[in-house]
DNA sequence: ATCACGGTTCGATAATAGTTGAACAGTACG
DNA sequence: CGTACTGTTCAACTATTATCGAACCGTGAT
């Protein structure tokens, strides 16, 4: 579990936003799918893999599903404060990582 | 100012040693060089850009020189406790030596 | 003005990452 | 076993990032 990895891991909206939903509590992987719409189960299950082998999340046989889980713990103690920092960041995120950054001031 | 824009930046081992540099005080662009060796100005311009544009870092000209210095207080007025977070990991990406027992989760 | 110096920007190329349909794998059920 | 259901993996393709030389910009000295 390496940080550079996992702070890779976090800076893609989508995945944010899912492990967002994660830190309520663990999820099948049809649930979660973004709230606005319907993406591919292979683009899903791709992003997945990328949380899950950052060390972000967890996932689960449970019969026919899976559960998909934030790994809180691991985290914490590898990384304190981390997950407690990204996840108090209010809503937002926009899903624009072209946008200007409006505070990119000096210089 | 973005969450993801500033993890992202923060997700290459490049220029994260380089914040994590910075963190002990302001340097002038020359002295951004990594430590093993020398890379091209270019190269390290880019990204110093990629850090400046995401809010991580400031870029102040003085004289022919320029002074590059990690914003802090924004940082942490935006984001708290993420960077304390992100500084205070260890060995940064060196630290597994023994294979890749924690990395791949059950699953 | 001219030159040297410290950095940035431009433009082309290389390297990584993301998306997606199709094929595949495991489980439950009859 | 065969089928339906959930999700992963594969492979091709697209899109985003990184690298780096060359050209350029602002500053200070001559």
């Amino acid at each position: 579990m390496v940080v550079t990895d996992v702070l890779f891991a976090l800076s893609d909206p989508a995945r944010l936003a899912l492990v967002r939903r994660l830190a309520e509590g663990p999820l099948e992987v049809a649930n979660c799918q973004p709230a606005g719409g319907e993406i591919p189960k292979s683009t899903l299950s791709h992003q997945l893999k990328t949380l899950r082998e950052a060390g972000v999340i967890r996932n689960v046989p449970s019969g026919r599903q899976r559960y998909v889980s934030l790994r809180r713990e691991d985290l914490e103690s590898r990384f304190p404060g981390l997950l407690a920092a990204i996840l108090a960041e209010p809503g937002e995120t926009g899903g624009d990582r072209h946008g200007r950054p409006s505070a990119a001031s000096p210089g």
